[in-house]
DNA sequence: AAGGCGATTGCCT
DNA sequence: GGCAATCGCCTTT
């Protein structure tokens, strides 16, 4: 599969927090293949008290201010990676967080890194779903750090491709979790029903 | 140089 | 549902 065009990101973030929604990502590391179907984003735009931009370009945000089509990855919590798509054209400042995805190739690799009990090989319902429905679980399942920040997704070991195409409908919009600022705004988008979704 | 805090998670009650 | 864990970044002295 061919990474999705630049033209795909450089465009409206909101649109494209919506039609990433289905798509796949997939990061190829030596003999690692991981990949999933990204189920649920939120929008952080240029004008946006609770995005990373909203003060303008610093050492920690400065790939979001990139072109669109990169990967921004940031720390927080002092123990957490969460994973975002630059979008919109160069010195924009708005990206889309991955916040959740249902996994399809490399769950071994992925249990690995999300699951301290390594001896535990089993993968109950619970256990598969934990995989990857949080953005610092999908992180850290895909092995994802600020050693990933700035990536190109048109040109590394991390692309997105074409999915699965979303019924009509199946999109549902909600307020983002987690922020103080801006909480009224409905930038949070993921797929009706899908059961990695982080939150109903 | 110091202090507050966060786009979260997992464990405990 | 509540809260601790844990530290880099940014703002303020």
């Amino acid at each position: 599969m061919r990474p999705l065009p630049r033209s795909f990101y450089t465009r409206s973030t909101l649109l494209v927090a919506k039609e990433l929604l289905g798509k796949r990502i997939i990061r190829t590391d030596g003999k690692q293949i991981v990949s999933g179907i990204i189920v649920e984003t939120e929008a952080y735009l240029h004008n946006d008290p609770a995005s990373h931009s909203f003060n303008g370009p610093t050492q920690r945000n400065s790939a979001m201010f990139g072109p669109g089509g990169h990967l921004y990855v940031y720390f927080t919590y002092g123990m957490h990676y969460c994973a975002n798509v630059v979008t919109g054209p160069k010195g924009m400042g708005e990206a889309v967080l991955i916040r959740a995805v249902e996994p399809t190739e490399g769950i071994e690799w992925m249990m690995q890194r999300r699951f301290t009990d390594r001896t535990d090989s089993t993968l109950d319902q619970k256990r598969h779903i934990a995989l990857t429905n949080g953005p610092a679980k999908f992180a850290q399942a895909f092995g994802l750090t600020t050693e990933h920040s700035g990536l190109d997704l048109l040109n590394s070991e991390i692309i997105i491709t074409n999915g699965n195409a979303l019924a009509r409908g199946s999109i549902v919009a909600s307020t983002r979790i987690g922020i103080t600022k801006a909480a009224e705004k409905r930038w949070r988008f993921f797929v009706k029903g899908n059961a990695w979704v982080s939150r109903r």
